[in-house]
DNA sequence: GCACGGCCTGGGAGCGCTCACGAAATGGTT
DNA sequence: AACCATTTCGTGAGCGCTCCCAGGCCGTGC
């Protein structure tokens, strides 16, 4: 019937450092010493574990190793925006997306957290001070969010998306030029000849809405043009909020002949609106947006627009974290944006 | 300078249960009995313990207990679909979020994995039996999808979202009863009075895509009408798609009077492609969509549609992962579709 | 030929927790 | 008062890993 430990029940039982390092002829040391690096093992006993793993199948107890160095080897992801934004905002998506193939490289998982409402922040806090994750990643526009402060205070690596009002030496963030990428948008208006330049802006409370507003003004001012209280409207990022944002400026503002529109679904909004009220784009009025989320692309015609790169914003976000996570203190990465022109301008 | 073990460095040592414990003036055990659930503790001592949890700040590391319970109270989303459609189509975002805070409810964390190519697959599939999890919610429309077999063949606890075709048995599902989602669509266009009634269909090798057809036949004949090949074009669920299905019905057969489309992204596509071509919306032409986006409200005019219960499916998608995770057998949940009439029928 | 230093290896200790077991306390019966 | 069943509690063992230290081996220099 087999000796405990000699015929060993091999019931599906997860293979263990200890059965590698029986495998392979070696000791528990040493195999961990593979595991971690391979330093200072001969290159005799490597083989030997390396091909022990392999013929046991055997793969790492994340918790066991996780109880002595402290370390999860996971972050969070937490995205602390109203539940509508959410939903509509492809930038969301994308971060999402971006940061978690940036994270997979490193062969960290990604934890997710939504913080949208006052006890899911409570919740979130108390997961994230649970020992769970060794960092997060905080993706909100929304300035004064308690988030930041709870983060800073508990001392928890964090990289932020954006600037961390407040917060800014505490945290680390990453964050795109968006006054000069407005600037660009509306230099470029300027000089395809226009001279009503109008825009519809995001949320004045929001470092974004106050930047590409700022960069606008100064496009304005560096090709000679005057800012018009009467060529600015207002919205809220949704696309609904540009539609209706375009539809007061083409009443007060007639004359107009293209606008700068604070994101891409705004802009698409304001299209919209432009459509319905028979004005062509760009013959009469040319769109530049803001972001080059995926629709802007897709749209038609296809939207003129300031990139942010993305794919390297989350790919900062998590160099800056990796390097949080190795004790270094927390630094700021300021990535520019950049003029995609297509059709509408 | 203090004894070790008497004068302690509390220097920011996170407390353990022993340290609950001297505080309560209990033991381990008890302080862990407390911990889980409190059965067969005196009053005293639950009363005792737990203010020597609030008092010591305490919280549970997960990696030690993980370890000795084999289980890691975290579960994988795991979201296998190539990327365009991730970005753009609005229910993964739903389920993502719907999920997310399912879970949250029972105090575990989700892990999201996305796994849309190749070698996406592999690591994910290596992340999995890592042990990392202990079950995971499966999102593909995808049948044929290899993920669907390397989980059912590792014995991985699992959920899917719609039927994971071949794997019945061995998977947990919910899904919504399609067929008669799109049956009642049909049938509520008939009864307006449309007698023209085409359809735009999702990819055939869904099996959403080939159940709404279906549900689309079912209606047809349910109501006296017969099926025309020339009412029948297909889409793969982009909003371009549903625009260019749309200009080739409208090509291929004029007179037609209503269109059910296979979901409210290619139905709001179908609608840029009347509008283009001038037919008033309901006036010329009905139409109907299926899912029940965000986008389906928001349209102008609203779309009425076929509402799936996300929020009931994300619920129950929980329900079957935590009884799978409690050993019971895998089951499939069938939910009923709503038709919910708004403004474009 | 011997001492010394550099590699490599094995194994003890311990991370913080749960679980099983047996001791102690409690309370109800005869 | 003695006994047993039941509840409550404390403790040893051990989950699978990493860290560290002691010791073995080898080559070099005197």
């Amino acid at each position: 019937m087999g000796e405990r430990g000699v015929v060993v029940d091999n019931g599906r039982r997860r293979p263990t450092i200890e059965d590698v390092a029986a495998a392979a002829g070696v000791s528990r040391g040493t195999v961990s010493r593979v595991l971690n690096g391979g330093v200072n093992v001969s290159p005799t006993a490597l083989a030997a574990v390396n091909k022990a793993i392999k013929q046991t199948g055997y793969v790492v107890n994340t918790h066991a190793r996780s109880l002595v160095t402290q370390r999860s080897g996971s972050v969070a992801f937490i995205l602390s925006e109203p539940q509508e934004k959410f939903f509509e905002d492809p930038n969301f998506q994308v971060l999402l997306r971006g940061c978690t193939q940036a994270l997979a490289e490193h062969d960290m998982p990604l934890l997710l957290s939504i913080a949208d409402s006052e006890q899911d922040v409570e919740r979130v806090v108390r997961f994230i001070s649970s020992g769970h994750i060794d960092g997060a990643l905080l993706v909100s526009t929304h300035a004064g969010n308690p988030v930041f402060g709870r983060l800073a205070s508990l001392g928890i690596p964090t990289v932020a998306c954006g600037l961390p009002i407040g917060y800014e030496r505490e945290l680390a963030y990453v964050a795109v030029n968006e006054v000069e990428g407005a600037r660009l948008a509306t230099t470029h208006l300027a000089r395809l000849g226009r001279r009503r330049i109008a825009t519809v802006t995001g949320p004045l409370d929001l470092s974004g809405g106050r930047e590409r507003l700022k960069g606008y003004q100064e496009g304005l001012e560096q090709s000679g043009l005057t800012y018009d209280q009467n060529l600015v409207a207002h919205g809220d990022y949704t696309r609904i909020s540009g539609q209706l944002a375009m539809e007061r400026l083409l009443k007060q503002t007639p004359d107009l002949d293209a606008v700068f529109v604070a994101s891409d679904l705004m802009a698409l909004g304001a299209m919209d609106a432009l459509d319905r009220a028979g004005r062509a784009v760009p013959g009469d009025v040319a769109v530049v947006g803001f972001d080059d989320s995926p629709s802007a692309a897709a749209a038609r015609p296809a939207l003129t627009t300031v990139r942010q790169p993305w794919k390297r914003i989350c790919e900062e976000m998590v160099r800056l974290l990796l390097a949080l996570l190795d004790g270094q203190e927390p630094a700021a990465v300021i990535l520019p944006g950049q003029l995609v022109v297509r059709e509408t301008a």
